[in-house]
DNA sequence: CTACATTGTTAGGGTGTTCTAACAATCGAG
DNA sequence: CTCGATTGTTAGAACACCCTAACAATGTAG
Protein backbone atom coordinates (compact mmCIF):
# COMPACT_ATOMS: atom_id res chain seq x y z
CA UNK A 1 0.00 0.00 0.00
CA UNK A 2 1.09 3.67 -0.23
CA UNK A 3 2.87 5.39 2.31
CA UNK A 4 1.04 8.14 4.04
CA UNK A 5 3.12 10.87 2.58
CA UNK A 6 1.96 9.24 -1.16
CA UNK A 7 -1.53 9.22 -0.06
CA UNK A 8 -1.34 12.47 0.72
CA UNK A 9 0.07 13.59 -3.05
CA UNK A 10 -2.55 11.40 -4.47
CA UNK A 11 -5.41 13.11 -1.84
CA UNK A 12 -3.77 16.32 -3.09
CA UNK A 13 -3.32 15.72 -7.05
CA UNK A 14 -7.29 14.71 -7.02
CA UNK A 15 -8.83 17.31 -5.02
CA UNK A 16 -6.55 20.15 -7.61
CA UNK A 17 -7.43 18.80 -10.90
CA UNK A 18 -9.09 20.99 -12.93
CA UNK A 19 -11.60 19.94 -15.75
CA UNK A 20 -8.97 18.17 -17.90
CA UNK A 21 -7.59 16.69 -14.69
CA UNK A 22 -4.47 18.42 -14.67
CA UNK A 23 -2.20 19.50 -11.76
CA UNK A 24 0.31 22.49 -11.85
CA UNK A 25 3.62 21.61 -10.09
CA UNK A 26 3.51 24.91 -8.00
CA UNK A 27 -0.26 24.16 -6.62
CA UNK A 28 0.89 21.29 -5.14
CA UNK A 29 3.34 22.53 -3.77
CA UNK A 30 1.19 25.31 -2.26
CA UNK A 31 -0.95 23.06 -0.87
CA UNK A 32 1.16 20.17 0.21
CA UNK A 33 3.53 22.97 1.63
CA UNK A 34 6.34 20.95 0.21
CA UNK A 35 8.97 23.07 -1.92
CA UNK A 36 8.73 22.84 -5.43
CA UNK A 37 11.67 20.21 -6.73
CA UNK A 38 10.22 17.97 -3.98
CA UNK A 39 7.10 17.63 -5.99
CA UNK A 40 8.83 17.36 -9.07
CA UNK A 41 10.98 14.30 -7.46
CA UNK A 42 7.62 13.00 -5.73
CA UNK A 43 6.42 13.58 -9.42
CA UNK A 44 9.08 10.84 -10.94
CA UNK A 45 8.14 8.19 -8.16
CA UNK A 46 4.44 8.78 -8.91
CA UNK A 47 4.58 8.26 -12.32
CA UNK A 48 7.29 4.97 -11.93
CA UNK A 49 4.45 3.61 -9.87
CA UNK A 50 2.30 3.80 -12.73
CA UNK A 51 -0.10 6.58 -10.51
CA UNK A 52 0.08 9.44 -13.10
CA UNK A 53 1.81 11.06 -16.39
CA UNK A 54 4.35 13.22 -16.13
CA UNK A 55 6.50 14.89 -18.70
CA UNK A 56 8.40 17.89 -18.25
CA UNK A 57 6.90 21.09 -18.32
CA UNK A 58 3.68 19.70 -18.28
CA UNK A 59 1.22 19.69 -15.79
CA UNK A 60 0.60 16.49 -14.19
CA UNK A 61 -2.35 14.26 -14.49
CA UNK A 62 -3.46 10.97 -12.95
CA UNK A 63 -3.84 7.93 -14.37
CA UNK A 64 -7.13 5.66 -14.11
CA UNK A 65 -4.86 3.56 -11.42
CA UNK A 66 -4.20 6.92 -9.24
CA UNK A 67 -7.30 8.23 -9.86
CA UNK A 68 -9.14 5.19 -7.81
CA UNK A 69 -6.08 5.15 -4.93
CA UNK A 70 -7.14 8.54 -4.46
CA UNK A 71 -10.65 8.04 -4.35
CA UNK A 72 -10.24 5.61 -2.04
CA UNK A 73 -8.20 7.43 0.41
CA UNK A 74 -10.89 10.47 -0.34
CA UNK A 75 -13.24 7.81 0.61
CA UNK A 76 -11.76 7.15 4.40
CA UNK A 77 -11.39 10.30 4.56
CA UNK A 78 -14.81 11.39 4.07
CA UNK A 79 -16.47 7.69 5.62
CA UNK A 80 -13.99 8.66 8.99
CA UNK A 81 -15.88 12.37 9.10
CA UNK A 82 -19.35 10.70 8.57
CA UNK A 83 -19.00 8.17 11.71
CA UNK A 84 -17.07 11.25 13.72
CA UNK A 85 -20.37 13.32 13.35
CA UNK A 86 -22.83 10.69 13.38
CA UNK A 87 -21.30 7.92 16.01
CA UNK A 88 -18.73 10.53 17.88
CA UNK A 89 -21.22 13.16 18.35
CA UNK A 90 -18.36 16.06 16.94
CA UNK A 91 -19.55 18.83 15.11
CA UNK A 92 -18.71 19.12 11.68
CA UNK A 93 -16.46 21.64 11.92
CA UNK A 94 -13.82 19.55 14.06
CA UNK A 95 -13.77 16.65 11.97
CA UNK A 96 -11.46 17.51 9.23
CA UNK A 97 -8.34 17.42 10.91
CA UNK A 98 -8.80 13.82 13.31
CA UNK A 99 -10.08 12.65 9.21
CA UNK A 100 -6.87 14.11 7.74
CA UNK A 101 -5.16 11.38 10.51
CA UNK A 102 -7.28 8.55 10.45
CA UNK A 103 -7.50 8.00 6.96
CA UNK A 104 -3.96 6.78 6.70
CA UNK A 105 -5.15 3.58 8.89
CA UNK A 106 -4.36 0.51 6.66
CA UNK A 107 -6.96 -1.53 8.29
CA UNK A 108 -9.90 -1.73 5.49
CA UNK A 109 -11.96 -3.31 7.86
CA UNK A 110 -12.17 -0.52 10.54
CA UNK A 111 -13.37 2.07 7.34
CA UNK A 112 -15.88 -0.90 6.25
CA UNK A 113 -17.42 -1.08 9.47
CA UNK A 114 -17.85 2.60 10.25
CA UNK A 115 -19.25 2.50 6.70
CA UNK A 116 -22.04 0.13 8.11
CA UNK A 117 -22.80 1.51 11.42
CA UNK A 118 -23.40 5.17 9.76
CA UNK A 119 -25.35 3.54 7.19
CA UNK A 120 -23.60 3.13 3.97
CA UNK A 121 -23.63 7.56 3.17
CA UNK A 122 -23.37 9.06 0.05
CA UNK A 123 -22.13 12.31 1.04
CA UNK A 124 -19.84 13.43 4.09
CA UNK A 125 -21.36 15.87 7.20
CA UNK A 126 -20.14 19.04 4.00
CA UNK A 127 -22.09 17.56 1.64
CA UNK A 128 -18.85 16.16 -0.23
CA UNK A 129 -19.89 13.13 -1.76
CA UNK A 130 -17.80 10.09 -0.93
CA UNK A 131 -16.47 7.74 -3.46
CA UNK A 132 -17.65 4.15 -3.30
CA UNK A 133 -15.26 0.98 -2.57
CA UNK A 134 -14.62 1.17 -6.09
CA UNK A 135 -12.86 4.42 -6.34
CA UNK A 136 -15.83 6.18 -8.65
CA UNK A 137 -17.45 8.92 -7.31
CA UNK A 138 -21.10 10.26 -7.64
CA UNK A 139 -21.18 13.96 -9.05
CA UNK A 140 -23.83 16.12 -7.13
CA UNK A 141 -25.87 18.30 -9.05
CA UNK A 142 -25.70 21.62 -7.73
CA UNK A 143 -24.45 25.36 -8.64
CA UNK A 144 -22.90 27.98 -6.09
CA UNK A 145 -25.51 30.14 -4.84
CA UNK A 146 -23.72 32.82 -5.87
CA UNK A 147 -24.80 31.85 -9.35
CA UNK A 148 -28.53 31.74 -8.44
CA UNK A 149 -31.13 34.44 -9.29
CA UNK A 150 -33.63 36.55 -7.39
CA UNK A 151 -36.79 35.07 -6.92
CA UNK A 152 -35.20 31.63 -7.09
CA UNK A 153 -35.87 29.01 -3.65
CA UNK A 154 -32.92 26.65 -3.44
CA UNK A 155 -31.82 24.32 -0.54
CA UNK A 156 -27.87 23.84 0.56
CA UNK A 157 -26.81 20.39 -0.03
CA UNK A 158 -22.67 20.88 -0.18
CA UNK A 159 -20.09 23.43 0.68
CA UNK A 160 -17.25 24.21 -2.03
CA UNK A 161 -13.62 24.26 -0.03
CA UNK A 162 -15.15 24.04 3.28
CA UNK A 163 -12.89 25.36 5.81
CA UNK A 164 -12.87 25.21 9.68
CA UNK A 165 -14.22 29.35 9.61
CA UNK A 166 -16.84 28.64 7.06
CA UNK A 167 -18.16 26.24 9.10
CA UNK A 168 -17.93 28.32 12.12
CA UNK A 169 -19.60 31.32 10.39
CA UNK A 170 -22.48 28.68 9.63
CA UNK A 171 -22.57 27.37 12.65
CA UNK A 172 -22.97 31.14 13.84
CA UNK A 173 -25.60 31.65 11.78
CA UNK A 174 -27.97 28.35 12.47
CA UNK A 175 -27.30 27.33 8.68
CA UNK A 176 -27.01 23.34 8.25
CA UNK A 177 -27.10 21.19 5.13
CA UNK A 178 -30.66 21.20 3.71
CA UNK A 179 -31.62 24.10 4.64
CA UNK A 180 -33.54 26.13 1.94
CA UNK A 181 -33.31 29.72 0.85
CA UNK A 182 -35.38 32.44 -0.72
CA UNK A 183 -33.50 34.89 -3.05
CA UNK A 184 -34.83 38.17 -2.48
CA UNK A 185 -31.87 40.39 -3.45
CA UNK A 186 -27.83 40.89 -4.82
CA UNK A 187 -26.19 43.65 -4.90
CA UNK A 188 -24.83 44.65 -7.84
CA UNK A 189 -21.90 46.38 -6.16
CA UNK A 190 -20.70 43.55 -3.98
CA UNK A 191 -22.35 40.56 -5.21
CA UNK A 192 -23.66 39.78 -1.71
CA UNK A 193 -27.08 38.57 -1.85
CA UNK A 194 -30.44 38.50 0.99
CA UNK A 195 -32.00 35.65 1.62
CA UNK A 196 -34.97 34.08 3.82
CA UNK A 197 -33.09 31.48 5.77
CA UNK A 198 -35.53 28.26 6.26
CA UNK A 199 -38.60 30.69 5.11
CA UNK A 200 -38.20 32.54 8.85
CA UNK A 201 -35.23 34.79 8.84
CA UNK A 202 -33.13 37.45 6.43
CA UNK A 203 -29.52 37.28 6.06
CA UNK A 204 -27.11 38.78 3.70
CA UNK A 205 -24.30 37.14 2.80
CA UNK A 206 -21.03 37.96 1.30
CA UNK A 207 -20.17 37.03 -2.19
CA UNK A 208 -17.11 35.36 -0.57
CA UNK A 209 -19.18 32.98 1.47
CA UNK A 210 -22.66 32.90 -1.54
CA UNK A 211 -19.31 31.03 -3.80
CA UNK A 212 -19.12 28.31 -0.76
CA UNK A 213 -22.74 27.71 -0.51
CA UNK A 214 -23.18 24.61 -3.30
CA UNK A 215 -27.09 24.62 -3.18
CA UNK A 216 -29.58 23.07 -5.32
CA UNK A 217 -32.43 23.93 -7.39
CA UNK A 218 -35.25 22.19 -6.95
CA UNK A 219 -36.26 23.57 -3.22
CA UNK B 1 5.63 14.28 19.00
CA UNK B 2 7.05 11.08 18.25
CA UNK B 3 7.39 9.53 15.15
CA UNK B 4 5.03 6.31 14.37
CA UNK B 5 8.60 4.46 14.39
CA UNK B 6 9.31 5.75 18.13
CA UNK B 7 6.31 4.99 19.11
CA UNK B 8 6.67 1.41 18.29
CA UNK B 9 10.01 1.43 19.98
CA UNK B 10 8.94 3.15 23.23
CA UNK B 11 5.67 0.29 23.36
CA UNK B 12 8.57 -2.31 22.69
CA UNK B 13 11.00 -1.46 25.62
CA UNK B 14 7.69 -0.72 27.76
CA UNK B 15 6.30 -4.46 27.17
CA UNK B 16 9.71 -6.20 27.12
CA UNK B 17 10.50 -4.61 30.18
CA UNK B 18 11.60 -7.48 33.04
CA UNK B 19 11.49 -6.94 36.55
CA UNK B 20 14.58 -3.98 36.64
CA UNK B 21 12.73 -2.58 33.40
CA UNK B 22 15.39 -3.21 31.23
CA UNK B 23 15.26 -5.31 27.94
CA UNK B 24 18.23 -6.32 25.81
CA UNK B 25 18.85 -4.89 22.46
CA UNK B 26 18.76 -8.88 20.65
CA UNK B 27 15.16 -8.37 22.26
CA UNK B 28 14.25 -5.09 20.57
CA UNK B 29 15.56 -6.47 17.65
CA UNK B 30 13.40 -9.65 17.60
CA UNK B 31 10.26 -8.14 18.64
CA UNK B 32 10.11 -4.99 16.23
CA UNK B 33 11.80 -7.57 13.80
CA UNK B 34 14.35 -4.90 13.16
CA UNK B 35 18.06 -5.64 12.77
CA UNK B 36 20.16 -5.27 15.98
CA UNK B 37 22.12 -2.32 14.55
CA UNK B 38 19.21 -0.62 13.50
CA UNK B 39 18.13 -1.16 17.34
CA UNK B 40 21.69 0.35 18.37
CA UNK B 41 21.36 3.48 16.11
CA UNK B 42 17.54 3.98 17.22
CA UNK B 43 19.14 3.62 20.83
CA UNK B 44 21.28 6.37 20.76
CA UNK B 45 18.36 8.54 19.05
CA UNK B 46 16.59 7.98 21.70
CA UNK B 47 18.64 8.47 24.46
CA UNK B 48 19.67 11.58 23.11
CA UNK B 49 15.86 12.65 23.45
CA UNK B 50 15.52 11.66 26.84
CA UNK B 51 13.35 8.52 26.48
CA UNK B 52 16.27 6.00 27.84
CA UNK B 53 19.23 5.66 29.22
CA UNK B 54 21.86 3.63 27.45
CA UNK B 55 25.14 2.32 27.68
CA UNK B 56 27.03 0.16 25.91
CA UNK B 57 26.96 -3.24 25.98
CA UNK B 58 24.77 -2.54 28.72
CA UNK B 59 20.45 -3.16 28.89
CA UNK B 60 18.26 -0.02 27.88
CA UNK B 61 15.89 1.35 30.50
CA UNK B 62 13.70 3.75 29.66
CA UNK B 63 13.33 6.79 31.95
CA UNK B 64 10.89 8.19 33.42
CA UNK B 65 9.87 10.31 30.64
CA UNK B 66 10.05 7.82 28.54
CA UNK B 67 8.08 5.16 30.36
CA UNK B 68 4.93 8.09 30.08
CA UNK B 69 5.57 8.36 26.60
CA UNK B 70 4.86 4.85 26.15
CA UNK B 71 2.63 4.54 28.50
CA UNK B 72 0.66 7.19 26.62
CA UNK B 73 0.85 4.92 23.25
CA UNK B 74 -0.48 1.77 25.45
CA UNK B 75 -3.23 4.02 26.10
CA UNK B 76 -4.18 4.83 23.03
CA UNK B 77 -3.58 1.29 21.59
CA UNK B 78 -5.94 -0.14 24.57
CA UNK B 79 -8.64 2.87 24.60
CA UNK B 80 -8.91 1.77 20.66
CA UNK B 81 -9.20 -1.76 21.42
CA UNK B 82 -12.03 -1.05 24.05
CA UNK B 83 -13.98 1.23 21.65
CA UNK B 84 -13.84 -0.79 18.75
CA UNK B 85 -15.12 -3.87 20.88
CA UNK B 86 -18.02 -1.97 22.84
CA UNK B 87 -18.69 0.35 19.67
CA UNK B 88 -18.11 -1.37 16.40
CA UNK B 89 -19.01 -4.33 17.04
CA UNK B 90 -15.17 -6.25 16.66
CA UNK B 91 -14.36 -9.65 18.40
CA UNK B 92 -12.07 -9.38 20.56
CA UNK B 93 -9.33 -11.29 18.07
CA UNK B 94 -9.81 -8.70 15.35
CA UNK B 95 -8.97 -5.61 17.13
CA UNK B 96 -5.36 -5.85 18.43
CA UNK B 97 -4.33 -5.34 14.51
CA UNK B 98 -6.33 -2.39 14.11
CA UNK B 99 -5.50 -1.14 17.00
CA UNK B 100 -1.94 -1.06 15.88
CA UNK B 101 -2.52 1.73 13.20
CA UNK B 102 -5.21 3.52 15.44
CA UNK B 103 -2.55 4.15 18.06
CA UNK B 104 -0.45 5.97 16.18
CA UNK B 105 -3.33 9.15 15.13
CA UNK B 106 -2.73 11.95 16.41
CA UNK B 107 -5.08 13.51 17.91
CA UNK B 108 -6.02 13.77 21.47
CA UNK B 109 -10.07 14.86 21.12
CA UNK B 110 -10.12 11.46 19.39
CA UNK B 111 -9.10 9.44 22.13
CA UNK B 112 -10.52 11.21 24.88
CA UNK B 113 -14.15 10.79 22.76
CA UNK B 114 -13.79 6.78 22.66
CA UNK B 115 -12.82 6.90 26.32
CA UNK B 116 -16.28 9.02 27.04
CA UNK B 117 -18.27 6.65 25.05
CA UNK B 118 -17.13 3.41 26.17
CA UNK B 119 -17.58 4.84 30.15
CA UNK B 120 -14.03 5.50 30.68
CA UNK B 121 -12.72 1.77 31.33
CA UNK B 122 -9.43 0.91 33.15
CA UNK B 123 -8.76 -2.57 31.37
CA UNK B 124 -8.90 -3.04 27.94
CA UNK B 125 -10.95 -6.48 25.90
CA UNK B 126 -8.30 -8.63 27.25
CA UNK B 127 -7.90 -7.22 30.76
CA UNK B 128 -5.19 -5.25 30.29
CA UNK B 129 -5.18 -2.52 32.48
CA UNK B 130 -5.30 0.68 30.53
CA UNK B 131 -2.91 3.42 31.72
CA UNK B 132 -4.54 6.98 32.53
CA UNK B 133 -4.25 10.11 30.85
CA UNK B 134 -0.87 10.89 32.54
CA UNK B 135 0.44 7.55 32.12
CA UNK B 136 0.37 5.68 34.92
CA UNK B 137 -0.36 2.03 34.87
CA UNK B 138 -3.16 0.17 37.45
CA UNK B 139 -1.47 -3.18 38.47
CA UNK B 140 -4.06 -6.21 38.20
CA UNK B 141 -3.69 -7.97 41.16
CA UNK B 142 -3.58 -12.23 39.57
CA UNK B 143 -1.60 -15.16 38.89
CA UNK B 144 -1.22 -17.07 36.52
CA UNK B 145 -3.59 -20.18 36.63
CA UNK B 146 -0.51 -22.47 36.28
CA UNK B 147 0.72 -20.93 39.96
CA UNK B 148 -3.12 -22.30 41.62
CA UNK B 149 -3.80 -25.27 43.64
CA UNK B 150 -5.97 -28.01 42.97
CA UNK B 151 -9.61 -27.17 45.19
CA UNK B 152 -9.04 -23.17 44.16
CA UNK B 153 -11.89 -21.75 42.69
CA UNK B 154 -10.58 -18.67 40.32
CA UNK B 155 -11.88 -15.88 37.87
CA UNK B 156 -10.48 -15.05 34.78
CA UNK B 157 -8.95 -11.20 34.45
CA UNK B 158 -6.33 -11.07 32.01
CA UNK B 159 -4.48 -12.51 29.74
CA UNK B 160 -0.55 -12.57 29.14
CA UNK B 161 0.80 -12.09 25.95
CA UNK B 162 -2.78 -12.30 24.04
CA UNK B 163 -2.31 -13.53 20.61
CA UNK B 164 -4.38 -14.29 17.94
CA UNK B 165 -4.22 -17.72 18.24
CA UNK B 166 -4.65 -17.78 21.98
CA UNK B 167 -8.04 -15.84 21.24
CA UNK B 168 -9.01 -18.03 18.71
CA UNK B 169 -8.90 -20.89 21.09
CA UNK B 170 -10.84 -19.67 24.21
CA UNK B 171 -13.75 -18.51 21.74
CA UNK B 172 -13.71 -22.44 20.62
CA UNK B 173 -14.59 -23.17 24.28
CA UNK B 174 -16.64 -20.72 25.24
CA UNK B 175 -13.77 -18.38 27.53
CA UNK B 176 -14.08 -15.17 28.26
CA UNK B 177 -12.92 -12.35 30.94
CA UNK B 178 -14.65 -12.64 34.42
CA UNK B 179 -15.37 -16.66 34.10
CA UNK B 180 -14.75 -19.05 36.81
CA UNK B 181 -12.70 -22.07 37.50
CA UNK B 182 -13.01 -24.89 39.74
CA UNK B 183 -9.34 -26.46 39.60
CA UNK B 184 -9.95 -30.17 39.96
CA UNK B 185 -6.34 -31.82 39.14
CA UNK B 186 -3.54 -31.10 37.86
CA UNK B 187 -1.00 -33.51 35.78
CA UNK B 188 2.07 -33.33 37.67
CA UNK B 189 3.27 -34.91 34.00
CA UNK B 190 3.06 -32.28 31.76
CA UNK B 191 1.65 -29.40 34.20
CA UNK B 192 -2.06 -29.64 32.19
CA UNK B 193 -5.23 -28.64 34.69
CA UNK B 194 -8.42 -29.71 34.61
CA UNK B 195 -11.33 -27.54 35.50
CA UNK B 196 -14.75 -27.21 35.84
CA UNK B 197 -15.57 -24.00 33.71
CA UNK B 198 -18.58 -21.66 35.13
CA UNK B 199 -19.81 -24.47 37.25
CA UNK B 200 -20.81 -26.23 34.59
CA UNK B 201 -18.32 -27.72 31.91
CA UNK B 202 -15.22 -30.26 32.88
CA UNK B 203 -12.52 -28.90 30.91
CA UNK B 204 -8.54 -29.26 30.68
CA UNK B 205 -6.04 -26.98 29.48
CA UNK B 206 -2.23 -27.56 28.69
CA UNK B 207 0.52 -25.85 31.27
CA UNK B 208 1.09 -23.41 27.68
CA UNK B 209 -2.82 -22.47 28.02
CA UNK B 210 -2.93 -21.63 31.91
CA UNK B 211 0.24 -19.91 32.00
CA UNK B 212 -1.75 -17.40 29.47
CA UNK B 213 -4.40 -17.23 32.08
CA UNK B 214 -4.28 -14.34 34.66
CA UNK B 215 -6.95 -15.58 37.23
CA UNK B 216 -7.94 -13.89 40.52
CA UNK B 217 -8.15 -15.89 43.62
CA UNK B 218 -11.79 -14.57 45.20
CA UNK B 219 -13.69 -15.69 43.03
C1' DC C 1 8.75 40.05 -30.24
C1' DT C 2 11.25 40.87 -26.44
C1' DA C 3 11.46 41.15 -21.30
C1' DC C 4 9.94 39.68 -17.08
C1' DA C 5 7.31 36.91 -14.03
C1' DT C 6 6.05 32.45 -13.30
C1' DT C 7 6.85 27.83 -13.40
C1' DG C 8 9.64 23.85 -13.55
C1' DT C 9 14.25 21.45 -13.31
C1' DT C 10 18.88 20.08 -11.79
C1' DA C 11 22.39 19.50 -8.55
C1' DG C 12 23.69 18.62 -4.14
C1' DG C 13 22.79 17.85 0.47
C1' DG C 14 20.27 16.54 5.08
C1' DT C 15 17.44 13.54 8.30
C1' DG C 16 15.17 9.35 9.71
C1' DT C 17 15.12 4.70 9.36
C1' DT C 18 16.68 0.60 7.58
C1' DC C 19 20.10 -2.96 6.01
C1' DT C 20 24.60 -6.29 5.69
C1' DA C 21 29.25 -7.49 6.81
C1' DA C 22 32.66 -7.62 9.93
C1' DC C 23 34.34 -7.22 14.46
C1' DA C 24 34.27 -6.80 19.74
C1' DA C 25 32.56 -7.66 24.28
C1' DT C 26 30.25 -10.56 27.48
C1' DC C 27 28.66 -14.72 29.60
C1' DG C 28 28.19 -19.48 30.66
C1' DA C 29 29.93 -24.48 30.30
C1' DG C 30 33.30 -27.40 30.76
C1' DC D 1 40.03 -20.03 33.06
C1' DT D 2 39.42 -20.58 28.45
C1' DC D 3 36.32 -21.37 24.43
C1' DG D 4 32.42 -20.84 21.94
C1' DA D 5 27.82 -18.90 21.75
C1' DT D 6 25.40 -14.96 22.33
C1' DT D 7 24.99 -10.24 22.29
C1' DG D 8 26.29 -5.77 20.97
C1' DT D 9 28.98 -2.43 18.05
C1' DT D 10 31.07 -0.14 14.03
C1' DA D 11 31.36 1.02 9.36
C1' DG D 12 29.28 1.76 5.18
C1' DA D 13 25.44 2.06 2.29
C1' DA D 14 20.45 2.36 0.77
C1' DC D 15 15.79 4.38 0.41
C1' DA D 16 12.07 7.83 1.19
C1' DC D 17 11.33 12.24 1.80
C1' DC D 18 12.63 16.87 2.48
C1' DC D 19 15.42 21.21 1.61
C1' DT D 20 18.12 25.50 -0.83
C1' DA D 21 20.52 27.58 -4.60
C1' DA D 22 20.97 28.13 -9.19
C1' DC D 23 19.36 27.71 -13.73
C1' DA D 24 16.09 26.77 -17.75
C1' DA D 25 11.69 26.83 -19.99
C1' DT D 26 7.26 28.88 -20.61
C1' DG D 27 3.84 32.22 -21.17
C1' DT D 28 2.27 36.94 -21.04
C1' DA D 29 2.27 42.24 -21.18
C1' DG D 30 3.84 45.79 -23.36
Amino acid sequence: MASHTVENYLKALFALANEAGEVGISDLSDHLAVSKPSVNSMAKALQQDGFLKYEKYKPLKLTAKGKKAAALVVRKHRLTEMFLVEQMGFGWDEVHDIAEQVEHVKAPAFFDRMDELVGFPTVDPHGSPIPDAQGNVLEIDCVKLSECAVGEKVSLVGLSQSSKSLLTFLDSHGIALGHTFDIRAVEPFDGSMTVVHQGITDQTFSLKVCERLLVNKEA
